[in-house]
DNA sequence: GCGGTGCTTTCACGCTTTTTTCACGCCACG
DNA sequence: CGTGGCGTGAAAAAAGCGTGAAAGCACCGC
């Protein structure tokens, strides 16, 4: 593992302004109301944006421990976060799931078709 | 660290990064959505860059065990591939068919010349 | 104590994507 | 032509994932 240099106090992706010590987050300005877990997931997602995490990674870093066979807490808070993250920001896509491998965190325009193969 | 070579994080073929660990490639920067098979066949391709390898020896690294008889799997996640890499980079071609000895991984312009390095 | 409220965990169903398998057709070669 | 080798669309089977909702908890005002 790399130091980092120092631990920033906010974040930003795209639109979003994640403020790490008060647990606020800021989508163009405006407030979410996001839960403790809601947000420790963004959190470990946004740290890492651009990167494909697993969900074992991701289990770990927010909930502690290892990832139960089975367990899909992961998913469901993927599901109520990108519901919020989408009626905050219906122009964007944040979370990009690669199925097999986990997620990537990466602001996109939503509409847009990734690089799929011709026909997609 | 005299004795073995590294194994690296990162593979640089051409304008691809594959990001071993993340099971993440970028082309020219940007996201390919493969699947895992997908991937684990680029790799196994990428590794031995410019050899050929046998269809037997990519069934074996990449599904594990032998290589049925009548077994087309490789050739189908090969044809996969093509599209996926084509798509993403038009201009190139990654992956030769030697008809009778198996596939050759490397990064030519895409143009139907059909020149070998030497003489021709 | 009791019901209400919000968060977390767990479960289950159905849809989507991936993987496997099959088959047809093209091509080079003798 | 006949044959081996290969590309690839598509069906069938399997795996992976999204998500509504039930159930368990903690907290709060009454």
């Amino acid at each position: 593992m790399a130091a980092s240099p120092e631990s920033p106090d906010i974040l930003y992706v795209g639109e979003l302004e994640i403020r790490l010590e008060e647990g606020l987050v800021l989508a163009t300005g405006r407030a979410l109301t996001l839960s403790v877990r809601e947000f420790e997931l963004l959190v470990a997602m946004a740290r890492r944006s651009g990167a494909i995490i697993t969900r074992e990674e991701l289990y770990s870093s927010v909930w502690g421990g290892e990832l139960r066979a089975g367990d899909r807490s992961v998913d469901v808070y993927v599901s109520k976060l990108r519901g919020k993250l989408e009626s905050a920001l219906p122009d964007r896509r944040f979370i990009h799931t690669h199925p097999g491998f986990g997620y990537r965190f990466q602001p996109e325009p939503s509409r847009n078709v990734h690089m799929e193969p011709a026909g997609g």
